[in-house]
RNA sequence: UCCGCGGUAGCUCAAUGGCAGAGCAUGCGGCUGUUAACCGCAGGGUUGUAGGUUCGAGCCCUACCCGCGGAGCCA
């Protein structure tokens, strides 16, 4: 048996005698040459099988390899300036590991739903590959980020005993003699916990909601990274969010280059991502709809519509900070500049995907937040740990959250967030 | 919850109220450089469900089922 290497590799075996493992992507064939594309997960390789080299009989052979159909092939590694990837393979042997039922998904156009339904199946696509690829480039990145900031990882509960910010729906469940249990909706309350611990600590971790969105931009299971830091104010929030983003989409540029291009994204607005992000007021932002001609009411929260329009005067994302208290969470400090507005702020990526982060101070005087509590109706005892951390030692501290699936889907231009998870949750929708 | 759109072959879609079709996929045959290969032949249908109008309904009408994406809410 010769070596076995992956496709990504090939260029380090150019001449050698190797062996591929993987599946049939497509096959092309005349009467006396065959053309089989085999996937490995790394790439895809076309295999040149000649009859007059490989004798009859294993000619014959691989009609047996239906799409999908796993098998090894060996031989010579060739550069070819006709291949998609640069190199080629002139095949001298192939083994059949497992013929291939009828597979549903064709290298045709197929509609949402039925890909939906084969989900399972419809990641080993090569748009499919492609996001995976990045999603994990995204989060690889943010640890790193994170990682080589003196950030410490806390992981949230994913059962909470209460809703976080009052106003969601959430997913509940029985909870044996404790009565009722939640699914999280956002680990923030307890990453400021771990600030007043660690100093600078990140959450990352699933979040539920049971609204019923029907969207491109929803999901009922998404994911979200949530950095949580003691002592930092409203402006050293946006300073960390700018440098944040800047970093995912440099490592993104910088690694997934050939995902993105299988994707046809055009990176103009990805290579803009740098340092500074235009930082605008919300009472800015409702100029800026006004001079379009937007029939927007002040106090109002930007709809999907307001955010594209806002997000359009950029070249790059843009901050919006300095919202209306009265539509923001009871956690917001309020401008000491200004009693109804909250030290908050949302980022909207460009091209109209919208709110990839939302952020904020919080509140560290106990007196203003018991009352905030009270004026948003929430049961005090089940708060009564988080006045904690304004009783013992409070500090000013500030995070954001940033929502993994619809960064994915802006960095790859995507026109839904169901592809950028392996196995989308949503309203009617909980298979495969 | 509200508004709008849709449901025809395994898939993607056509079909003035008048014989239910094409491309792809599948099977068979052909082809020595194919790039979603190409050429020929073949099989493949309870037009979402139930009623109604009509000489005649995939198409028009009513109800229901399922799905889609937009609003609201949010990441």
């Amino acid at each position: 048996m010769a070596t076995k290497v992956y496709i990504e590799n090939l260029s380090t075996h150019v001449g050698e005698n190797i062996t591929l493992q993987g599946w049939l992507y497509n096959a092309r064939s005349s009467g006396k040459i065959k053309f089989l594309l085999l996937r490995d997960g790394t790439g895809v390789c076309q295999g040149v099988i000649v009859k007059a080299v490989v004798g009859e009989e294993m000619f014959n052979r691989c009609d047996q390899l239906t799409q999908e159909s796993s098998f090894k092939m060996s031989g010579t590694v060739r550069a070819e300036q006709r291949a998609p990837g640069g190199y080629e393979m002139d095949v001298t042997n192939i083994e059949i590991i497992s013929v291939a039922k009828e597979y549903p998904i064709t290298p045709k156009e197929h509609g949402v739903e039925f890909l939906a339904d084969r989900r399972h199946l419809w990641l080993r696509s090569s748009r499919q590959h492609a996001i995976m690829r990045v999603r994990h480039e995204i989060i690889r990145s943010i640890r790193e980020f994170f990682d080589g900031r003196g950030f410490t990882l806390l992981d949230a509960p994913i059962f909470t005993p209460a809703a976080c910010e009052g106003t969601s729906t959430l997913f509940e469940t029985e909870y044996f003699d404790l009565g009722k249990a939640f699914l999280t909706q956002s680990g923030q309350l307890y990453g400021e916990a771990g600030a007043m611990s660690l100093g600078k600590v990140y959450v990352f971790g699933p979040t539920f909601r049971a609204e019923k969105s029907k969207t491109r931009r929803h999901l009922t299971e998404f994911w979200m990274v949530e950095p949580e830091v003691a002592f930092n104010d409203l402006n050293d929030n946006m300073d960390l969010a700018e440098e944040f983003l800047e970093h995912i989409v440099t490592s993104v540029l910088k690694n997934r280059m050939p995902e993105l291009k299988v994707l046809e994204r055009n990176i103009k607005f990805l290579e803009n991502v740098k340092r500074p992000l235009p930082r605008v007021t919300y009472d800015e932002a409702v100029e800026i709809l006004h001079s379009k001609g937007l029939p927007f009411e002040w106090g109002n929260d930007l709809g999907g519509t307001d955010e594209t329009v806002i997000s359009e005067q950029f070249d790059r994302p843009v901050m919006v900070h300095r919202y209306p208290a009265a539509i923001k969470a009871f956690y917001m400090k309020r401008d000491p500049n200004n009693d109804k507005l909250a030290l908050a702020v949302d980022v909207l990526a460009p091209e109209g995907y919208g709110e990839i982060i939302g952020g904020s101070q919080r509140e560290d005087d106990y007196d203003t937040l018991l009352a905030r509590l009270k004026e948003h109706n929430l049961p005090q005892e089940a708060f009564d740990w988080y006045l904690d951390l304004r009783r013992f030692g409070s500090v000013p501290h500030a995070g954001f959250g940033l929502g993994i699936e619809r960064t994915v889907s802006w960095i790859c231009g995507l026109d839904h967030v169901r592809e950028t998870i392996p196995f989308p949750r949503m309203i009617y929708r909980l298979t495969p």
